[in-house]
Parts: C-alpha cells; sequence; structure tokens
DNA sequence: TATACTATTGCGAAAACTTGCAATAAGGAT
DNA sequence: ATCCTTATTGCAAGTTTTCGCAATAGTATA
C-alpha cells in the first residue's frame, strides 16, 4: 500500500486529503494493470477495506479523474472504466471485442497544437479513446 | 416530421424498421440543433408522442448510437449528451464552463491514416471528444 | 500533543439507467 | 389485402449511480 504514498503530497499541495478510501482505490488501480468498471474497484478494495461504499467509490472515481491522477475510458453503451493515468497515453478500443492498444501522446502533439491555435481553447493533455476495429475483428466479421 | 424520413430506407437496407418512436427521437435531435441529454430526448419527445417510454429513450440513443446516425458525446463525470450525427465532426468541450466548439474530421486525418498503419486497426470516423479550457476560462481562472 | 477547521465518508433515499418478457406492430411474402 | 415473421415497445422490477446531510477524521497551527 505504501506503493502510492507517493500521491500523499500531491494531494496536500492542493488542499486536499489522503484517507485509506484513496489509497486503498489507488493501490487496487495500480495493481489491476488495466480498465476496472466501479463495481470491480469496489469489489477489491472492499478486501482491504471492508467498511467501504459504493458511493465512496464513485466519488473517488470521479475526484481522481478530476485531478488528473485517474483516467476514465468511456467505452460502448455508456460503460465507462477506470485506470491510473501513469502516463501520457490514449486508447484504441475495438469496438467489437473491446480490445485495446495504447497510443503514445505524440502522434497527437501537432493536432493539439493546431487545435490550440484555430480555437484559442487551452487543451488538456487528457485521455483520449478513438474507436475501431482491430485486425482480428475486421477478418471475422468478414 | 417527414423530414427525418430519409432513414427509413437506411434502416430498413440494414433489416431495422421504422417506428413513431424512432421517428419522434431523431426528430428532435434535429430540431434541437446541439447536444441533448436522454432526460431532455425524453421530455421533448413526449410532447409529440404521450406514450414514450423512457427506456425506450434510453434503448433508442443506444441503436441509433450503435448505427452511426447518432454521436454520444461524453462530457465530464459520465454524463452523455447525443446529437444527430450530420457530419463528420468532432468536439471541443470547455471542461470549466461546458462550451463546445465543432472541430472538423480533416485535422484528424493524418492522425487516423498514421493510427491505422501503426496498429493495423482500422479506425471508425466517429465523434472525438477533447476536452480543455476555453479562452473565457483560462481568464476567468486567472 | 492538543485544538480547530473543514474535507471526506457512510448512510439512506432518490434518481438514472438497464433488463426480461409478453404484447404489439413494421414490412416482406403470399 | 391478408398473413407471418420477428424487430421493437411498454411495463415493471432490478441494478447502478447520485445526492443531502450528519458524523468522522486528516492536517495545519499553536
Amino acid at each position: 500500500m505504501s506503493c502510492v504514498s507517493e500521491y500523499v503530497p500531491q494531494f496536500r499541495a492542493r488542499g486536499f486529503r489522503m484517507t485509506p478510501q484513496r489509497m486503498t482505490i489507488l493501490h487496487v488501480l495500480r495493481h489491476a494493470g488495466g480498465h476496472l468498471s466501479p463495481a470491480q474497484v469496489y469489489e477489491l478494495s472492499r478486501k482491504d477495506l471492508p467498511g467501504l461504499t459504493e458511493a465512496t467509490v464513485y466519488r473517488t472515481l470521479e475526484f481522481l479523474t478530476e485531478q488528473g491522477f485517474v483516467l476514465a475510458a468511456h467505452m460502448g453503451g455508456g460503460k465507462i472504466v477506470y485506470e491510473l493515468a501513469n502516463a501520457n497515453h490514449h486508447h484504441l478500443i475495438c469496438r467489437n471485442c473491446g480490445r485495446s492498444v495504447a497510443i503514445e501522446h505524440a502522434p497527437l502533439g501537432s493536432l493539439y497544437r493546431q487545435l490550440e491555435a484555430s480555437t484559442g481553447y487551452k487543451l488538456d493533455s487528457t485521455h483520449v479513446t478513438l474507436f475501431g476495429l482491430c485486425p482480428d475483428c475486421q477478418n471475422s466479421l468478414n
């Protein structure tokens, strides 16, 4: 669990607190090594922290997402999954089988700069999810 | 309402049916000229079709999205809004005030080609939502 | 170390969304 | 025009997600 103590100063610096609930959820996300649904986060976190509430899981995931520590990826059908924001990377998800590959941020860089220039918006380098068909599914769907 | 009859042959060609519910919802989306939440779609559609059910609204929006007639844009916090997929365009949404600007697909073209080449995925040219801060909010947030 | 401030949690209720199933009705075939 | 097939709907129950509020517990300060 101490492996998530790196977040403590980051929280404090922004006026937020580190709590057992947040530690546990961060810990679960770190060791899952991939996307987790809110229900999965709840299940896994409960093992470490039995008193944990679903409401807190939802609130914590939203909090961590807002603060940029966690990425929310929107799968089809309104389903949302979460994962640790270790790096500046994005995802390409197969809309048929759900398999995903990571995309580096670099290729998006020039697009971002171009859009910032033309719109005046300052873009977050947050997570972007693109959808498509993976090579296997392109074949199997003839 | 006849302004959505263009969809009839497209539905039939894929083995789906045109129903009053789908017509009404498409009609509402067309004349809204922007994002609508499921609740808003329900409210507005109900005026034309009093018997309409919320369940049907959700199912229809998901159906239309899957079929590519409607775009689902994911706002912050798991909120999803829908709009007619008139064109191949994307959105840049201000994470502070929610204001959005449209982005042409063109600037994404080279990125798409590059990713298709490197990943083997065939990308959908579906809707992408990027987040950032609009010029006004950049100032107001000092 | 004790105190005060307030961010965060748990609880319970509400709202939003989904699902199974029987009844309905779109649209191709006769 | 009528019949048949089955996609689609409404209903009602189930599940998931949100919200208000009082109680709890981090953490800065003395």
